[in-house]
DNA sequence: GGTTGACTTCGCGTGCACTCGAACTGGAAG
DNA sequence: CTTCCAGTTCGAGTGCACGCGAAGTCAACC
């Protein structure tokens, strides 16, 4: 990471906040090789590119839909290794993709059994 | 619970295949408080009936959408105490719901970005 | 009537994703 | 120069939701 082209770059704090994770995470996460090596200040403290916290971003849409870490650091390890990998990366996020509508479809039907209970529940208020 | 009334009841093994849970997870369940202890035939062993299993149904439903153990406990103890509590099991749902709808509004969003992505790595390998 | 297999309780173990405490360091403000 | 804060590494701890092995029991079948 180029450092001196002097970009604005974060600490980990500050890229904690912006991407809603904690220092603690943003930290194991490194640690996990889901984040390559971060760039360090003078002191050896991290610091930030945007394109590390686009790449967090992205991470937390990741595991917001429910992708195991495992599975996130598999796609690290893959974006890592360049332009060669971009099929594979591409099967991952439609594999993926499959997986959240599939959930996307449970949850409808899970909504449908709340609506009937609630609906339910009204009608028995109704009758006290 | 009236075994005598010949129903059909089910053993653990049963009631777990019916619900997609494992006989593990039924008796923690019951452990737990998530289901009222659960009739037991002459050699102890337990008998699950339609209500039961109905009930395992519900939990099913509610643990996929995310409600914690601990909330779905406090739900199955306000209904043990029958209809005094059904303005609060009402309430509980309509709050849960509200969750879901979050979630699902999440989701919406999370499958843009992967869409995006997709898109972005067709296009990229389209220039190879 | 012995074997089989599914049940019982008990309590410990597991996997996942963090979360935190301890001990330390370095830069900035007063 | 001291104080203070935010950072550092390391390893251990937490919370959740189960999962499982052990040791024993019992009904059913051959």
């Amino acid at each position: 990471m180029d450092i001196s082209t002097r970009e604005t770059t974060l600490t980990v704090g500050e890229a904690a906040e912006r991407v809603g994770l904690t220092t603690y995470t943003l930290r194991w996460y490194e640690q996990e090789g889901l984040v390559a090596p971060v760039g360090r200040d003078s002191a050896g403290r991290r610091r930030y590119t945007e394109r590390d916290v686009d790449w967090l971003f992205l991470l937390t849409r990741l595991r917001r839909t429910g992708m195991p870490v495992r599975d996130m650091r598999r796609y690290a390890e893959l974006a890592r290794q360049g332009d060669a990998t971009l099929a594979a990366r591409r099967a991952l996020f439609e594999a993926h993709r499959s997986r959240v509508l599939s959930r996307m479809a449970e949850l409808e039907e899970d909504l449908k059994v709340l609506n009937y209970k609630i609906d339910n529940y009204r009608r028995a208020e109704g009758c006290r």
